[in-house]
DNA sequence: TAAAAATACTCCATAGGTATTTTAT
DNA sequence: ATAAAATACCTATGGAGTATTTTTA
């Protein structure tokens, strides 16, 4: 229960009266820039002057001139009189997603490939958007697209996979594969060889917790449970990195992206483990589902635009 | 000439409405507050939006929530009310003088009198008033006034005189001493006995331009003539500083207002010539007959109140 | 079925127009 | 004599009211 307003101000159509007046300083000709006729203007100051109880022209019936007071509230009418103007605008902009904020998460794997390009030309082209950029596991970008603390966010998944509430668009698809020590027997298999299998599935593996990469991890053990293995576990590790990096201290395999082999690291090898890949993983965008903010929206269509763009 | 102005924007109401309704998201308790019934508030607001192009709510028959292009307007629509409403108080702020900008001249010998301690008490009643201080000559703060660079200013003149189209109030008469080279003849004339006169009409004299403050320098030259000499003038310079300097260097006798003799210099004494004073010398506050501006006005009735204080 | 927004209409306050008067130059 | 503001009076738009319907939780 709130109280009711106090009396009204003077409408912006009062403050438009005097500035024209002010700037004029002519009621003819202001009236002629308001596009109305003088007498209204006249009574539209008086009743102004009245309102205010502050004279704000020294005016007789040959010249007008601004009162100090006038003097001194013009640029403050002035001021109201932008702002008044600029809020429309603004709404469109805000409307049109011209303005905002997208608050964007990504997995530490996507945030060293087009990410970066991609920042760049949308910030570009989106000056007035501001774009928050938070590194965060699939995880707990899920849970921050939950509770509105993230408008959007590149994750890992399994191909095909959309978290349950969420639109996605999938960026990219790579396959997975294993990364070893260098001195591991495995890695000596000639490059264009195929790995002896039996062995792969009976190595320990390091691999990121079930909770933050579900349906990949769900889809590394399907595998191995496909054949009628069970892998066997020697550390779990969320980042990527670490996962490379216990794997070079001789923990264990591990599957990582296609895109992780980039991280040279001394000591290990990625090798692909058939011809044909059989484990996939997809890195998608994803945002809520009933996402209304233009600005959000405006970012997937960029990103979409930036998958295939259409031809100008 | 100017270009006629773009279509208005939405009027004040407009956005108080959209405000009320954001705030309280139902549209009845909205128009409570606002007074009114709540048909044509959700006219208001569905003319408000269809300006903007932009939907500002997400309702249906049942609830009222802000879509994100409404929650990103209303800090700006607020923003736009409370200025709207604070330019009325302003405007009446200004008019009385409690808002605004006094550039006050001033003497230098005024300036180690009572002003520190009137700026100060001026400065604690009305600490929205802008109190700019510029030491300046008396003739530099005639041409100020004149061109409405200064507003008002402290003056040195004869008794009575009053600048042409200013306004002014006396603040203090003082008689003009001596000033004198301690080692000159007259310098030996004991404390209670008056000065040979003689003797003073033919010493030089060091004194300020006849254009820095002609009544005074009418006065001096005025007293001469009646007794039938006329001063010989060593040299001239304007500030009473120098002046003192000076006669200090052995160059001269001077006329300086009462108040000056506290400037106390090596190799200078001040005497008064007569048991009775015969120059006199004011210092007045002087402002543009035709002010209007509130916090001038305001400024000149603090210190007409300054002295002659009206019981609380 | 009940609460609340939307719709339909009615009314009148007032923004704005027209005609005229006043006044300062 | 004239330009320009003020005054008087009129008109009509649209802001606000009342009554009613529609919708959905």
């Amino acid at each position: 229960m709130s109280n009711p307003y106090p009396p009204p101000p003077p409408e912006l159509r009062s403050w438009r009266h005097f500035v024209a007046v002010a700037q004029e300083l002519h009621f003819g000709r202001a009236a002629a820039r308001l596009a109305m006729t003088q007498p209204p203007l006249t009574q539209s100051i008086a009743q102004l002057e009245a309102l205010l109880g502050v004279r704000l022209f020294d005016r007789n019936k040959r010249r007008v001139l601004l009162t100090p007071e006038g003097q001194a509230l013009l640029p403050d009418a002035l001021e109201l009189i932008a702002r008044a103007y600029a809020l429309p605008e603004r709404a469109r902009a805000i409307a049109g997603g011209e303005v905002g904020r997208v608050r964007l998460a990504f997995v530490s794997t996507f945030g060293y490939d087009r990410l970066p390009a991609w920042v760049r030309t949308y910030r570009d082209q989106h000056p007035q958007v501001t774009l928050e950029l938070i590194e965060a596991t699939g995880d707990l970008q899920l849970a921050g697209l939950e509770q509105g603390q993230v408008d959007a966010g590149f994750v890992l998944h399994a191909p095909g996979f959309v978290p349950k509430g969420m639109a996605s668009l999938p960026v990219a698809t790579e396959a997975l594969w294993l990364a070893m020590p260098h001195n591991h027997p495995l890695a000596r298999t000639p490059a264009e060889q195929a790995l002896d299998l039996e062995q792969v599935w009976r190595e320990p593996l390091v691999i990121f917790p079930r909770h933050s990469l579900p349906s990949v991890y769900d889809a590394v053990f399907g595998l191995y449970h496909s054949v009628g293995q069970s892998p066997q576990v020697a550390q779990e590790a969320v980042q990527m990195q670490t996962i490379v990096n216990l794997v070079s201290a001789g923990l264990g395999l591990a599957w990582v992206p296609q895109s992780v082999t980039q991280l040279r690291r001394p000591g290990v090898v990625y090798r692909q483990p058939w011809s044909e890949p059989v484990l996939w993983c997809e890195t998608s965008l994803v945002w809520p589902q009933h996402m209304k903010r233009a600005a959000v929206l405006g970012f997937v269509a960029f990103v979409r635009e930036q998958l295939s763009p259409h031809p100008a």
